[in-house]
DNA sequence: AGCGTGATGTAGCAGCCGCTACAAGAGCCC
DNA sequence: GGGCTCTTGTAGCGGCTGCTACATCACGCT
């Protein structure tokens, strides 16, 4: 048992149950360890979400790379669509949930937070810098536009007001689904 | 002491120190009361919470109407910069971390939280609404076109990306500062 | 064989958590 | 004045928190 064994299982457990009202025994049992072993491994609580954030922020990365590798796009709006299918899809929403977590801990400063949401999101501006169409007259700001429009509508997805977002899509030209 | 004297007490503690770490008593200290009272107005600290999100979402409401009144703007883009400069405003700050910690309340379906979420998000597009410029084409379109990348612009700036917002609004041709 | 070192179990500490039992004061109605 | 209800204080419960002291075991080196 060492950290490289134990993150997989303490990254299943806080998708499932959350990352802020984790503690170290429900975490331990997830592992099939005890709370001695993972403070005797990681040092303290705070370094253990430390570890397990900057792990989730690569096994992040790896997700995108697997399920949205493929061609470039045709159009802008053929990008926003298939990235919004993809953070939509059933198996991303303790992910997404996760998500509006970090954001919040990133926003409020707490240690680490903010590293993990930065990486995350560097990791699919990336992704996106690459899907711009060929010949696109500004791939660059392209790419941070669209960022801005999915981030935008996925908030809105995660509080019920899905249809605003729709809505706002249809109305910006880009015209998803 | 009732509850609609306590509530603004309460609403500056969680403004201050955030929501998902309240805990009775340090509520009950900044209120100026004890725990026993607090379960006592409320019930349950669960209601206790229901309850201040839906005092959160009148104030919200209220600054806004305070802070955002005034002529309609002339483009959309000032729609845009007139919101984002507000949001962004220093006094705002505690309230846009409470906000991020309700969105992921919100998406993780935790009580009381998607209701208060939405109503901040409709009052924001109500005023939104009658922000649109006169003869714009689309003015229930645009609000909610504007309000998705006003969303995703706050998200990036809380984690630190603020230039690739920046640089997402630039190429979007609403062009703010 | 002895010894040191890293991994692990057991037990417990002080402190906080939401919540409650019980009693007592304060003001009001008859 | 005697009850009655609303409000409040005191104390405490069982449970969880992060963390630690101590002992044990297995294994490798000399």
């Amino acid at each position: 048992m060492s950290k490289d064994t134990l993150l997989p299982a303490l990254a299943d457990h806080v998708l499932a149950h959350g990352l802020g009202g984790a503690s170290l025994r429900p975490l331990a049992k997830a592992a099939g360890t005890s709370d001695r072993m993972l403070l005797y491994h990681f040092g303290s609580k705070e370094a253990l979400i430390a570890d397990l954030l900057a792990y989730l922020a690569r096994s992040y990365a790896a997700a995108l790379d697997a399920a949205l590798a493929g061609e470039r796009a045709q159009t802008r709006g053929q990008a926003l669509a298939r990235i919004l299918k993809h953070a939509r899809a059933e198996d991303m929403r303790p992910f997404m949930q996760l998500w509006w977590e970090i954001v919040a801990g990133a926003a409020r400063g707490v240690e680490g937070y903010q590293p993990a949401a930065q990486a995350m999101m560097g990791e699919l501006l990336g992704w996106l810098e690459g899907q711009m169409p060929e010949g696109d007259p500004d791939p660059a700001g392209g790419a941070r536009y669209l960022l801005t429009l999915i981030e935008g509508t996925l908030m809105l997805a995660a509080i019920g007001h899905d249809s605003t977002a729709r809505d706002g899509l249809l109305a910006s030209g880009l015209a998803p689904s």
